[in-house]
DNA sequence: ATGTCC
């Protein structure tokens, strides 16, 4: 990215001022380096996001941005819905929902050293992963809305984990105001044999350890020590939240000019969040959101029975469950007032500070645990939110290690059995249904997750606490 | 991300 059309605000946020017609700036998290080496295109998409109408404050794009479909990856954009604010699919992504729940074993790493491989083993032929794979779970009509509807919640009710389990959960499992009626019949065909399923591409299951402390007080009230093993699940909406998307920006393109509305990209395709599609999009994004925290919920039972199995001592409890790619109504304060808005959050993820009252009790002291996947065979973090992330990027921070070189590239350069031979020799024990996928996901096609987090930190969205190291890995 | 093109 050309760092002259850019202006440094500070060491690591960098400003597109906001000159006509744009209506607000965009603000990229990153240091000198990390910017210059972004795609031109994240630019490019960011300025196209600031167009759209009844934006508030700037739009963001966190440190691990890259080019996505619309808007950028790594973006985060508010808009006020009295102020013709839109709600746009593309600022969702297709996978609705898709986020990262974590859960505490109780084990040590020494406890699964020898059992490593049957354990993978054990995993990989419980817990469906690959593209198009099914669960032994069917849903019916009514079971179908009943989950769109209830989210986690239905998953437990069902005897998928326990009320502990909700309580750790964004929106307590359960988002209000999800609309069976709009999501089509389509989506829901495709989602009938999916549940408690991990779905392919960056989506994994891994068992990994503690590797390192930032903050020890609030390691403490996340319950994370050193050299202690959790669990990362990494999963989304899968063929619903696919549907769902592709279903609303056909609708969303068509309709835009009906609404007025000149796209700066095709791929903006977006709605008034007060029309009636808007409306019928949010109920339809909000099913999906159910979906995907049923699906973490579904997925973490399964993990529970296979532990059981192994390791009958284990007692796998959650930290957290939170999604990066999800459009919310939250309030916050902008230039001193309080403001009701609709905050897209695409590959970007939540980062409530200490105080907010959507977290539980037991987590509101420390703040929310903000959850951030590696790439395969590198770290993973655990961050929380703080009080100055409110202002930073509207409670906002990085979800990954983002892309560093499109999938072609990668299968291109690296070979899938090179790669899982390579991370064997590191210890740590892959298993694939795809090593055309695994060549996607290789370590160098990503970016360096440990800089990603680090100007996460120091850009002041979201703190450190822990680095998790990978063990085993159930990859899609 | 995705029954990797209805």
């Amino acid at each position: 990215m050309d760092l002259n059309r850019l202006r440094q605000d500070s060491e690591f946020a960098w400003r597109i001022p906001a000159e006509a017609p744009m209506t607000v700036p965009g603000i990229l998290y990153g240091d000198r380096e990390q910017i210059l080496q972004m795609d031109d295109k994240v630019y490019e998409q960011l300025r196209n996001v600031t167009l759209l109408p009844g934006l508030v404050g700037p739009v963001y794009a966190m440190p691990d941005a890259h080019w996505g479909y619309g808007f950028p990856i790594g973006g985060v954009a508010a808009f006020d819905a009295d102020a013709g604010g839109v709600v746009s699919a593309g600022g969702v992504g297709f996978d609705i929902s898709c986020g990262v729940r974590l859960l505490h074993t109780g084990l040590q790493a020494a406890d699964i050293e020898d059992a490593k491989s049957a354990l993978a083993d054990s995993l990989y032929a419980n817990i469906p992963v690959g593209v198009g794979s099914e669960g032994s779970i069917s849903l019916g009509p009514e079971s179908m809305r009943d989950m769109l509807e209830g989210g986690a919640r239905w998953a437990v009710d069902q005897g998928y984990g326990c009320a502990g389990d909700l309580e750790r959960t964004e929106e307590c499992g359960c988002i209000p105001g999800a609309d069976p009626d709009a999501v089509s019949e389509r989506a829901r065909k495709r989602q009938r044999r999916e549940m408690g399923t991990l779905g392919s591409g960056n989506h994994y299951l891994e068992v990994q350890r503690v590797a390192e402390l930032f903050d020890a007080g609030i390691a403490s009230a996340y319950g994370l020590d050193p050299d202690h093993l959790v669990i990362s699940i990494h999963c989304g909406s899968r063929g619903l939240g696919h549907q769902i998307g592709t279903d609303y920006l056909r609708e969303m393109l068509l309709a835009a000019s009906d609404f007025g509305l000149t796209l700066p990209d095709r791929e903006l395709a977006c709605a008034p969040i007060h029309s009636e599609l808007g409306q019928r999009y949010i109920g339809a994004m909000r099913a999906g959101m159910n979906c995907a925290l049923a699906n973490r919920q579904i997925i973490t039972h399964l993990t529970r029975a296979v532990f059981r199995e192994h390791f009958p001592q284990a007692e796998l409890t959650m930290l957290y469950d939170v999604s990066h790619n999800i459009c919310k109504v939250e309030t916050h304060v902008v230039e001193g007032v309080a403001r009701e808005l609709h905050v897209h959050r695409k590959g970007a993820t939540r980062a409530f500070g200490p105080g907010n009252p959507d977290l539980d009790l037991s987590l509101r002291d420390a703040g929310q645990p903000v959850l951030i996947g590696g790439s395969m065979g590198t770290g993973s973090y655990v961050l929380a939110g703080t009080a100055d992330s409110e202002h930073r990027a509207l409670s906002s921070a990085c979800h990954g290690a983002g892309r560093a070189m499109s999938r072609r590239k990668a299968r291109r350069e690296y070979g899938g059995r090179q790669v899982v031979d390579e991370l064997a020799r590191r210890g740590i024990v892959v298993r694939s249904p795809s090593l055309r996928g695994i060549a996607e996901e290789a370590p160098l096609a990503y970016k360096d997750v440990d800089r990603v987090v680090d100007n996460a930190d120091r850009a002041g969205l979201a703190r450190k606490v822990a680095r998790l190291e990978p063990v085993v890995c159930v990859k899609g």
